[in-house]
DNA sequence: CAAAATCAATTGTCAGACAAATAAAAGTCT
DNA sequence: AGACTTTTATTTGTCTGACAATTGATTTTG
């Protein structure tokens, strides 16, 4: 945390954000370390305690510190937990797609190729819970009266009881975004033209494969719905192209 | 912007950032447009200007904006571009690896999993360029004075260029926790154990695969490396439990 | 007309103060 | 003595007001 060579870019509490996000991921302070007070930490870096709570604010927004007030407060080094990691991940993600004008095409591909890297080990490990949870997101997705907001969550659902029938807590966190961001994109483009029956249909026959344990019918499957809703997504642009 | 419904959950800046992060993801605020000066800020969420700059250094520490001092000067929603975006998922990622005793086991298969993901369009896509860099850094890892740090760099770079093959920028995106954030774990257990000359072998094979055009042989290749690391990891453990 | 000086708006930083929360310490009653 | 209450000290959260630094726009000047 001391200021050892400050590569002095940008703001000052972006320097000081910077230094103590180092002194983090370098070890320096461990989880659950208690940094110095907000006021100690101005002497040391020679600012006033407004500069120092920004920095401090920059690095609460990373979930790398919490804080907490009183007697015995002060900021913390967080444990960085995998539901903090999957939120900044989905918006992240959801804020690129949209900033990037990527093709609905190269997001789909990115995001059944990162899906079928789980089917093998899905296929092996699912527990009989994620597959009563694949069976149950099918069920609400048969079911007529379903909005379509309603319809996308019970998609991303049912994909991520896949993603998660992995087993590996990593990639888990690796897929959140490829799987969530794509809910949005997926509700913009093909909510009016696409058969809820096909993917149910093509859903069945991927909880079928994992069920029983066959990796490469699971991957089939995803790729016919890749082909799918690529399709789907082609005829919703030329629609709209001719319109 | 507006305060409809705030969920009044932490401090007033975390609300506030809150609010306008919404504002972003939802795209009432688009790209490049400028957001209110501060004192209007302050004026429009009734709280005094720190607490409005502690809220935006929350969103420029998530590159969601930019500041600029000056008369035209402000915040300005930030177009989020795929370094930034890399920046903060190799951050989480380390720190998600460093911080929940992933096993050495766990991540390795998550790492190699994903990157057998891109095999397939690397085969198919990657350019003479994406080849050339390979074999630039096949070639550096066989030079005998070369550091463990600069050795794995050099590997990471290798491992980015077959990601980068896939000629999908999303995919790369996604794969950049798992190549980058490997990298210190990697470093830290395998250094001492590893034979360069069997790694730099099985680049060898990668390389030709994808110049071959054959993805299978390249998945073929990445297995045979996920089980050598993961063999060396067991090795350095065993030697520790024993010591 | 072009260059220089001025201006105005905005962020960056500072100082000092008070409020609110919180746990430890001290005090009080049974 | 022990349990409960009160006080106190520490720390973060917020506010007010001010000034410096930056920078584009405006005005002045050669």
């Amino acid at each position: 945390m001391k200021k050892t060579t400050p590569p002095k870019q940008g703001d000052l509490s972006a320097q000081i954000a910077g230094s103590i996000r180092d002194a983090i991921i370098a070890g320096d302070l461990i989880v659950d370390a208690r940094l110095p007070s907000e006021a100690e930490l101005a002497e040391q870096f020679e600012v006033s305690r407004p500069t120092v709570r920004e920095a401090l604010k920059r690095l609460a927004a990373q979930a790398l510190i919490r804080t907490q007030r009183g007697a015995t407060g002060g900021a913390f080094v967080n444990h960085l937990k995998y539901p903090d990691a999957y939120a900044q991940q989905i918006t992240t993600s959801t804020l690129l797609l949209s900033m990037n004008e990527v093709s609905i095409v190269t997001a789909c591909e990115a995001r059944f190729a990162l899906e079928r890297a789980c089917t093998r080990l899905s296929a092996e490990r699912r527990s009989a819970d994620h597959l009563a949870t694949m069976r149950a997101e099918m069920h609400r997705q048969s079911q007529p009266g379903l909005s379509d907001e309603a319809f996308c969550a019970s998609d991303v659902a049912f994909h991520r009881a896949l993603v998660d029938g992995a087993q590996n807590p990593v990639m888990s966190y690796q897929l959140a975004g490829a799987v969530e961001a794509m809910q949005p994109l997926m509700n913009m483009i093909t909510f009016t033209a696409r058969s809820r029956e096909r993917i149910v249909a093509l859903h069945g026959q991927i909880a079928d494969a994992l069920e029983a344990q066959n990796a490469s019918d699971a991957d089939a499957a995803l790729t016919a719905l890749e082909a799918y809703t690529v399709s789907l997504a082609q005829d919703v642009l030329d629609a709209r192209a001719q319109r």
